[in-house]
DNA sequence: GTGAAAGCGCTAACAC
DNA sequence: GTGTTAGCGCTTTCAC
């Protein structure tokens, strides 16, 4: 075989080369560039300005073959564009690029007609060393499967005492804009769901659900369950929802909204049909949205990207094999009184 | 070294397993599980079957690292969070995830402060086939070595006649939005604009400020350079821009903002101000965000997750080594009139 | 149509 | 503190 230094080879500088160059064995050069112990300072110095010199960089697929661990993670999450999760995604990757690990992203589908972890598992197995789910739930037996294959697993938003949860108090949510609303003197106050009865065990609405009623009982009111609609937590189905509960024969004069975006959908709707907002109609939601502060929405702020980025740091905590308190870990929300809510007209 | 078969290894079945209990080498499995020829139908069945029962996937370190392949891709995008970037990766990551590549997210950080591509270079060398980037520029050097090692690169947004691009035609978005301000009776049109001047050629908001300047020319007007604000593509920039703008000397009766989000904060800052929109001034985006319906913003719309979708199928069609026709491919825009604008009051 | 064997580039024992 | 070496699990010639 002629030599044939210009052909498809010419790329990159593997290990050997950056051994040989400096004059010591590639497990030496695999020591000095990952930090290791049992390095001599001088050596290592000239191995770090060799590999910058011939621009080395390990093949991740190689070290992850070799080590086992691939130096990145996946977020799952229902679906990417929702305002949610791209806070989500964005706190969580601008921590992971941080640390040098890699963010893939999975888009399970919505409303549980979508893929399942279950599928998921194709790009997920031993591509990446943690799974981090955003309102997406794993079943036990799927949960146990990813720890036998010594993945991490941190949950945002879903509850879960085998693993770290990172999200807010959703009962205290709730209890807050519910208590909001009473106090201003509305006694018919509807809710703007998410699916119409839970899917995967999809928590978050039914311990917003808890605290809409605690609030209710607490003030001796007993919440009316046909004004409580499914929004599917989009602009659409806020919209679709709120034309729902208009139609009622005894119509509410207030609505909570479990999310800013089917608020808006709400707002929407209410336009629409000529219902005064908030004369006629107080509506709240949760999220604290950019636009909420423009559409002059009353809702209860919630820092989204900080929950990524706690679940970012708790993973690399966990990948650093550092002990990491399983359980829940809120950040703070709070109640932000805007135009869309006032006492009833009567 | 005594024998520990009960120990950290029992996870997963591996090729050789599968190989073992189909009766067969490992080469078959390998060409029967990847659809190539050369293997017996009821081999190829068997190999499925059993592969199936074993629910045995091939690990993706070893298979990238023989074969030079990692079915994975990135998108490197500014910022996450914004409107356009989430529907962009949308698009793409179902597209992606459909044909089985994984989907990598970079975020470059916007403004051209943040990381640049050659520093993006980290997760991205040799861990993926491909760069999907979405308003993001590659120098020529930096694109000369990524093809230099075998990557495939598409742009979003952006321009270049060496590579495939998605987008609108961004010159005819600037023409339209400016006819339809034009064609009510509008004589001083402002522009909220992107950066203050263009950090890393960044082309879109160049190409639409030609279509606003055409538009003019064609009417006889010449637009007033103090009049174009930067808005940086953010709520807040754009909330400044209209601020700065209704603080000239002269103020516009119409502005042109090159998003809708921009719009928003524009839309922010006139009711701040007691501006009635449209009646003192009107607004006109572009994008067709989800919420410009119900900010009854008039927009030029465009289908963002479809120029994601587009350049993932690109990418597949280019990692298939099949010919794909470098340079611009762009899907239609629209003017959607709405209720931001109307003639100016004399 | 199928198998044997040589790597892919790295890490991790272990020996020195 | 450094080197040797045996894999990691797969793909891919090349024989047969």
């Amino acid at each position: 075989m002629p030599p044939n230094p210009t052909s498809t080879r010419r790329d990159r500088a593997t290990i050997e080369d950056v051994a040989a160059a400096a004059g010591v064995s590639v497990a030496t050069v695999s020591r000095a560039l990952r930090g290791l112990p049992n390095v001599a300072e001088p050596t290592r110095e000239r191995i770090e300005r060799i590999a910058a010199e011939l621009n080395y960089r390990a093949d991740p697929a190689a070290s992850r073959l070799a080590a086992g661990r691939s130096r990145s993670v996946a977020v799952a999450v229902p679906l990417l564009d929702g305002w949610y999760f791209a806070h989500v995604v964005a706190g969580a990757e601008a921590v992971f690029a941080e640390a040098g690990y890699d963010t893939i992203i999975v888009g399970i589908g919505a409303q549980g007609e979508g893929r399942h972890v279950l599928e998921i598992a194709g790009p997920i197995y031993r591509r990446v060393d943690g799974l981090i789910c955003v309102d997406v739930s794993l079943t036990d037996d799927e949960l146990g499967r990813l720890q036998n294959e010594r993945m991490e697993v941190v949950y945002v938003g879903h509850d879960s005492d085998a693993i770290p949860c990172m999200g807010i108090d959703d009962v205290e949510v709730g209890r807050l804009a519910t208590q909001h609303l009473i106090d201003l003197g509305h006694r018919r106050i509807a809710l703007i769901n998410g699916q119409p009865d839970d899917v995967l065990g999809f928590v978050v609405p039914h311990k917003r659900q808890q605290g809409y009623e605690s609030a209710h009982h607490g003030a001796g009111l007993t919440p009316d369950p046909s004004s409580q609609m499914p929004g599917y937590f989009t602009i659409e189905g806020g919209y679709q929802a709120l034309s729902r509960l208009l139609d009622l024969p005894d119509p509410p004069t207030a609505v909570l909204s479990f999310s800013d975006e089917m608020a808006f959908g709400a707002l929407w709707a209410a336009r629409d049909r000529g219902v005064q907002v908030p004369h006629d109609l107080s509506i709240i939601g949760v999220d604290d949205h950019d636009l909420s502060v423009l559409l002059d929405l009353t809702t209860v702020h919630q820092d989204v990207a900080e929950q990524g980025a706690l679940a970012a740091r708790t993973m690399i905590e966990l990948l650093a094999g550092r002990e990491v308190p399983s359980g829940r870990q809120n950040t703070e929300v709070r109640l932000i009184e805007r135009g869309t809510t006032a006492a009833p007209r009567r």
